[in-house]
DNA sequence: TCTGGGGTCCTAGGACCC
DNA sequence: TCTGGGGTCCTAGGACCC
């Protein structure tokens, strides 16, 4: 049977929910920020689209872009909530949803739409119901495929409700330029343009055969996409976690060993903390390095078991840290875990006092190494601003939700 | 005045083995 | 003129997404 697949994404989301929850910014040109030293736009409204502010500038060239632009340091609690209560909205309308991300979900309409009125009648009811509850605009896609459906909505946004059939998949796509797919970037923009296809017609009518020795395994890929085609289906159930990790962007950059080793310390504490909070642990330790100029590079450390224990993951980052010769200072730092499993058994408080005691152990350990220079637990706790703001991608449930303590 | 943070998937290239 | 050549595992990094 055919399937209809619909596309929910929500227009501007950060920055509508802060234009709703405080008045004086509606219908202004406001920017959804972070809150650390050196953040970027995370969100604008579309008023302050009008100006060119777009996401990812720095604050000083979006203030370039628009003088008057507002800032607001985003608050994740908002975001996840409303996410929460979208996809209360979204199940009145089908059990079949995967929340994609905190803006963004995919409905299989298939055998419920029917029951309001047939695919776009369900669509409207649920902007109206959106619109009501919330005073946010979201673009609906409706199509045979996830594909084709978040096409749909990306092109109709904002406010907006498309309804692609199967019929017209073809003309749709036909001059339709391959950046708009899902899944194809910059980069496969200027090989494919290269290589003379710069519409999504072309891109299906391109030999299998060449997009092969191209691109690979995707060449397949690349082929179907052009032609409308896609075989993934709604993830109904999240999929475990295949990693856990966070990174920052320091307030400014730095040489000194002792204060890396404190952000390590503080970045393995979040890591373990949040491992430990949804029972995961790994046996693998990333620690990523970003310097002034940009250049960014991991290394990996593989330990004999899986751990969430904020000391082991430190020790693993420092013996990593120990493996480079740091040709510079340090702009970024990150620590990760992977290659995951599932440990039993809540955090007890048995466990959450080992945690104290490790993470004291580790301080201890620090301040064994550098005598002189004392880490205290108060340099360490004041030394970093947490991040406020949440990626868009993290999602309202389960493992990347991060709840970060105030 | 400089350029966030959370992920997933794929691949190139080296080490190692037979 | 002429280095073998598969296979697997592992690491680092690129591309992409929100």
């Amino acid at each position: 049977m055919q399937k209809l697949i619909l596309c929910a994404d929500m227009d501007a989301f950060f920055a509508s929910v802060e234009q709703q929850a405080n008045p004086k910014l509606r219908g202004k040109p406001i920017a959804v920020i972070g809150s650390a030293a050196r953040t970027v736009v995370v969100t604008r409204s579309y008023e302050a689209r009008a100006f060119g502010v777009k996401t990812g500038m720095n604050v000083y060239e979006a203030k370039k872009a628009c003088p008057h632009l507002i800032f607001v340091a985003g608050d994740n609690e908002k975001y996840t909530y409303t996410c929460g209560e979208l996809e209360k909205i979204y199940r009145k309308y089908t059990p079949d949803i995967e929340v994609y991300s905190i803006d963004e979900a995919f409905l299989d309409i298939t055998s419920t739409h029917h029951l309001f009125g047939g695919p776009e009648a369900l669509a409207a009811q649920i902007k109206r119901e959106i619109k009501d509850r919330f005073s946010i605009n979201c673009t609906i896609g409706i199509a045979p495929n996830i594909l084709i459906a978040k096409l749909a909505s990306d092109i109709s946004k904002p406010d907006g409700l498309r309804w692609v059939k199967a019929d017209e998949v073809s003309l749709l796509l036909e001059d339709m330029p391959v950046k708009e797919l899902w899944g194809i970037g910059p980069k496969t923009t200027e090989k494919l343009r290269l290589m003379g296809i710069s519409t999504c017609g072309a891109l299906g009518r391109t030999p299998a055969s060449l997009l092969r020795s191209r691109f690979g395994i995707m060449g397949e890929h690349l082929k179907a996409m052009g032609q409308g085609r896609c075989e993934r289906v709604i993830a109904v159930n999240e999929a475990a976690p295949k990693s856990i990790g966070h990174s920052m962007t320091l307030p400014k950059d730095i040489s000194s060993r002792r204060q890396i080793e404190a952000y390590m310390l503080q970045l393995s504490d979040m890591v373990g903390s949040r491992a430990r909070k949804h029972g995961f642990a790994g046996s693998t330790v990333s620690l990523t390095i970003r310097y002034p100029d940009f250049e960014t590079f991991t290394k990996q450390l593989h330990l004999p078991e899986q751990t969430n224990h904020t000391q082991e993951i430190y020790k693993a980052g420092i013996r990593l840290l120990d493996s480079i010769k740091l040709k510079d200072k340090v702009r970024l730092l990150g620590i990760s875990i992977s290659s995951l499993g599932r440990v039993t058994g809540q955090m007890t408080l048995f466990k959450e006092q080992a945690k104290q005691k490790a993470l004291l152990s580790a301080v201890d350990a620090i301040n064994d190494k550098y005598g002189g220079f004392k880490v205290t637990w108060a340099s360490y706790s004041g030394m970093i601003e947490r991040p406020k703001v949440i990626a868009p991608a993290w999602k309202p449930s389960g493992v990347r939700n991060i709840k970060i303590k105030k």
